[in-house]
DNA sequence: TTGTAGGCGTTATCAC
DNA sequence: GTGATAACGCCTACAA
């Protein structure tokens, strides 16, 4: 059996009260006696227990993490990696230990959830991304149970404190960057319409287009997973088209692999003959050929501020609902060319 | 304050300890009261207190893991997710919670993980990746804690229960699959010396060369991090040799990418020019250029495995010291070619 | 089959 | 300043 706070007061010649406090740094303790106490704890061996510490105080310090439904491989998506690293920072600074789901579908995450909630496993908890009818943050809103979300929630946005980049004005601003460059007939690959990234991209190219009066092509726009599958379906899609595009916003940098992947495949050469701005700037970004353009939305910091403001929150509840905006930047590299001459790529010749 | 086990039992009419026996379903309670007690933890909407419950129980139902140092970015090595893929599948099989370290030194993690275990916050710990002198495994057998290695312990072996590839096994066969294309100035680029894996992959590179008595040379092999630049430095230093290698090992996929990148710049052309064979197999690879050949060694199962037999060790303390082989697969895509006439390659012929 | 009571290792509220 | 003592919510002998 482990050293107690028992043993530490005999061996002191305290009470365990004592001892707690002394562990808790209490003031009015003589100093004399903590170094007692402390040199008991020394010589024993002595560590807390940390579960009758959480019964006893009711709390936990730990930070619940709400992965993705990682119903493949969006789970490996350089992305989640960084914002990890990011909470991880902050939690190991304010000493909170972060367990995660491990559930695959969003009824098995949903139900962790409660348990981790009503079992008092946790003191908070961070929502990794933000789906557009959430079940989940209606509980947590419910319950009143600290959370932070990473990313913009779909509804009730005043009153759920959240970390994201200024998604839709990103989006604008890649647009109005391949505008620049001369291109008129820009495509959107984007991910899953459920998640409200997706949606706020979206909408940031729609008013830049809209914006420099350009008609907006519904064939212009396509939806596809996160990952290599998806890039390829999508390019198909857009090069089978009579007037395909000249150049692509896709919305994250794996999805952009993909579509390298399919341009090689099929001989179009990227900048040159199409143009490309990605999102995240995952360091795949910078290794691919030709390096990505690419929108570096600070993930590291959207994982630290969402810790930050979530232990804020626990250590006060009261403390206000806040959204946290964090900057993004374009990253130019070499994925992207001016358009010489009408807004006609050498593919739509082919035709 | 939040519906207990007592408010059950009131409602229910019995005592305490008969709710507590419905929760674990105990057999001689008559299916009377338990459909009674369950009919009003329902209506009570009651959650049992999972740190009330380990507390009493001495038991978490949480798996403890030990992340690597996250310098920096060998963190964001898709490895890791894959292997967590493969961890949440069985933990969640067995209703096992996941927690992670927090710190980026060993120092730091050291720590923590005395945190963990003195603490009882976990009944078990997963160590997802082997140092060669690694004080943190000291400890925890000194503890007689559960725990397991994903990878090979360097120490120790017969005595701490270890989920690994046949490593030396699987360089021999790359090294060999190269001779047979005619390869014979092969080079090898690892990761960090410090870790197991890359010990033992070398030594399966080097046992092939030597059977195929082709000589040794140290210019051929060269330690980098496992990432774009320490790739990129790697091939730097190979390509001033008097005699660069005709074809690469690299230990890890996203070294490889930081290589072909380098490639890239320097116009020498992947497979026709350099072959490569790499390792790991993450979905990167497939979505290179060329598509790369890499060793698959089943990331999701190590994973997956670990958790399993550490779970089974968690449930019986008695469960034997087990070293478990996951199975590896070469995957032969484009990025290796047979080299034609005696083993000299264009570049050398540069010189 | 079910109830009673003590214990798990802390923290926290009283007193002194 | 420090020491009893009662929670915290559950589990588990031991009784009945």
């Amino acid at each position: 059996m482990a050293i107690t706070i028992k043993d530490v007061a005999k061996h002191a010649n305290v009470a365990p009260s004592t001892v707690s406090r002394v562990i808790a740094d209490h003031p009015r303790i003589s100093e004399k006696t903590k170094k007692r106490v402390r040199k008991a704890m020394k010589e024993l061996g002595y560590h807390p227990n940390l579960i009758a510490r959480s019964l006893a105080s009711k709390s936990t310090s730990v930070i619940g993490l709400v992965m993705p439904e990682s119903a493949d491989v969006i789970f490996q998506n350089p992305f989640f990696s960084s914002v990890l690293q990011g909470l991880s920072a902050r939690a190991y600074e304010k000493s909170f230990a972060l367990q995660m789901t491990t559930g695959k579908t969003k009824d098995e995450i949903f139900q962790e959830v409660v348990q981790m909630v009503q079992g008092r496993r946790v003191d908070g908890l961070i929502l990794l991304n933000s789906h557009v009818e959430d079940r989940l943050m209606s509980y947590l809103m419910n319950c009143d149970f600290p959370f932070v979300v990473i990313g913009k929630p779909y509804k009730h946005e005043e009153q759920i404190t959240h970390i994201d980049n200024d998604n839709f004005r990103a989006a604008k601003e890649v647009t109005e960057y391949l505008l620049g460059l001369n291109h008129e007939r820009i495509a959107f690959i984007g991910g899953h319409r459920d998640l409200v990234v997706t949606v706020d991209r979206l909408l940031g190219y729609e008013k830049a287009l809209r914006e420099a009066s350009i008609e907006l092509r519904d064939s212009y726009i396509v939806h596809a997973e996160f990952l290599k599958e998806g890039g390829e379906e999508a390019i198909d899609e857009l090069l089978k088209l009579a007037e395909p595009p000249t150049a692509l916003v896709v919305t994250d940098d794996l999805m952009t692999l993909g579509v390298l992947h399919m341009l090689d495949k099929m001989e179009i050469s990227v900048a040159e003959q199409m143009s490309i701005v990605s999102f995240n700037n995952v360091f795949l970004a910078q290794m691919t050929q030709p390096p990505l353009t690419s929108v570096d939305i600070n993930i590291f910091s959207l994982g630290y501020e969402a810790a930050k403001n979530l232990i804020l929150k626990i250590e006060d509840p009261k403390e206000p609902v806040k959204r946290i905006i964090i900057p993004h930047q374009l990253v130019i590299r070499s994925s992207c060319e001016r358009l010489e001459g009408k807004a006609h790529s050498s593919l739509s010749t082919k035709k």
